[in-house]
DNA sequence: CTGAAAGCGCTAACAA
DNA sequence: TTGTTAGCGCTTTCAG
């Protein structure tokens, strides 16, 4: 026999053949008693309890879900849980997956798509319920037949992989997917800064090839066009969704002498970073540049102005995302078989960070 | 046979025994493909892997586990993933644990002491490596023992159960435990507003029975007795850990013209409302009052004026905890019989919320 | 280098 | 109401 007691602790750990024979039953009915779906008489339910804790018995769920019960888990990819983009959705997924009575398994990818890749497969290989993937994504040719190669294997397994905040992966890939009105969003508070005047607009910040920024930017261009502004290429500067871009990349900027009477941040950390390279170079927002970001997180309101930016319901996503994949909670036995998809709405917030354009500059 | 293929979808999940009929070899030698754990013909394992990948084959972590190999998970339980305090931490835990090629499970309590209990149970019954619980707690004579039994239970089945930022359950009871020096900060910090002249000091949220409340109040007590001060219970606010409350007990307390020339936030989040609020009301920080907060978290960089407040090293903490309850991360043969246990240094940020007391005030 | 077979701990028919 | 027993899918001796 194999990794029986070892001579350092001598105990195995308790299963449920030892509880059975200490209180003399089979082992049927400390499962019995265990699940609580099958009548027991009270005086065998009470020496089964009583063994239980005697031998400190903890099931093993693992046993459990090989013989065949539900795991009960939706495992959620993130870049990072201190983002509170990631968090916020996070919470979200955990809320809601709770509710379900589900357990929430959280990784974290630091945004290397072939990690995120590899935790799709660890959740598949523990029969998560769902495995939801968050946040933009690199439209890689390699990388997304890999992740879609894994979907069908999920959904072959019936798992469902969703797509939260990111575009789908094509018509014949099964996923269900949750997304936001990116495109919408950045379209409004560009059409909000034009129309107090600005045209001189600093876009700033995002990993260029991302679905995220690609989407904002796209916004962006719409209502400058819709205004008859033409786009001024030495004005659009992606990089990164960093506060030390912002901050960097804006400091950079203002010595370099770039004309611009407003600044589009790609998100609000950035903005914050942006913020703090505009205060040390002695230019104050909103009075001399106009300041917006997006995803109207914390730090918005606690900036000084406070931040204008893009609302998104980023934990409402995480709910829906959960919602979507596992159907109902308690009906385990009939599953929609379409590919679910869902985009919420986004809309500016006015704060302080925004002033009409005055004529001094620009 | 039960649950073999249903009408609606006829095709079961593969297992290693459909591979190796596919492939023409015996289910050990899957598995030797499996986990490259032995020599295995070159020929071999390119037909079995051909075979893995034709039938969209995924290991089952459940039944891998059953069978005897570690499932390779650590769980961490905090109140709440998008609180800043305990995000850092479970990034820490995170990164190390996945150094250690471990998957990291994440459980929100939302505050419920039972909800915690409840999870220390799940993560046991999953076979976690450890299980670290974060942040304070409160000394509850019935939630203390049950948490106690759980570390023994965990302790008897090899597992460790890690105490991140609170006391310890006992002598007898086997845990190891990461703190911080959170009484020594509070006393820094009270001391550096003692030392601009500051006497009449409001100290300002966290639960008052929470053990991280009682700390921080501790060291500022002690402070204020080593310079002489006797302390006002006036002054003495505590409530919660949020922004809310912050701003709105500071608010009523203005209001109420209690008299004060400084601010002790027991967090940063407190801080931040209570910086609200002395706004709202007209009075300047630090000018008028001077302010600081207790984590060091990003927003501390971000309000106006920057926030002098107690750095405490969150992500390190979260580090630690799985390092210290994991023996190694490769040999895991022999383990450490010992109570673990650290209390990382904590250290006052000067920033610029404090000025000298002026003679107008107070 | 490969196969046969004995479990790992639990659940769920099926019998009693 | 309770017991017997056959797996769940994988790993790992022990023999070839």
């Amino acid at each position: 026999m194999r990794r029986q007691s070892t001579a350092a602790d001598g105990q195995r750990r308790a299963t449920v053949t030892d509880v059975a024979r200490l209180a003399g039953v089979s082992t049927a009915t400390v499962s019995r008693v265990l699940n609580r779906n099958y009548p027991v008489a009270e005086a065998t339910r009470e020496r089964v309890e009583s063994a239980m804790r005697e031998l400190g018995y903890v099931v093993n769920a693992h046993a459990r879900a090989l013989a065949g019960v539900s795991n009960r888990t939706v495992g959620i990819i993130v870049n990072e849980v201190v983002d509170p983009f990631y968090a916020y959705i996070a919470r979200g997924v955990e809320r809601e997956a709770t509710l379900g009575g589900r357990l929430c398994l959280v990784c974290c990818t630091q945004g290397d798509p072939q990690r995120e890749l590899a935790f799709v497969e660890l959740m598949h290989e523990r029969r998560a319920d769902a495995v939801i993937v968050v946040g933009g994504s690199i439209a890689d040719r390699a990388y997304t037949s890999e992740l879609a190669r894994r979907a069908r294997e999920l959904d072959a397994d019936g798992s469902k992989l969703v797509l939260c905040g990111r575009p789908p992966l094509g018509e014949q890939v099964p996923t269900v997917s949750v997304e936001y009105d990116n495109e919408g969003g950045a379209f409004a508070i560009t059409d909000h800064l034009l129309m107090q005047g600005h045209e001189r607009i600093l876009y700033l910040g995002g990993p260029p090839k991302l679905s995220t920024t690609r989407d904002r930017l796209a916004g962006h261009r719409r209502a400058l066009g819709l205004r008859g502004v033409t786009p001024d290429p030495d004005l659009v500067h992606p990089g990164a969704f960093s506060r030390g871009f912002g901050h960097r990349r804006m400091a950079e900027l203002l010595k370099d002498g770039l004309e611009f009477t407003a600044v589009f941040a790609a998100n609000d950390v950035v903005a914050a970073g942006a913020a703090q390279a505009l205060e040390e170079a002695g230019r104050r927002v909103p009075r001399d540049i106009s300041l917006v970001g997006y995803d109207d997180i914390p730090v918005a309101q606690e900036m000084r102005p406070k931040l204008t930016t893009v609302h998104v319901p980023l934990e409402e996503m995480g709910r829906q995302a959960v919602r979507l994949a596992v159907s109902g909670g308690d009906e385990d036995d009939w599953r929609e078989p379409t590919t679910g998809a869902l985009r919420l709405g986004t809309h500016i917030v006015v704060r302080e960070s925004v002033a009409p354009r005055t004529t001094k500059n620009g």
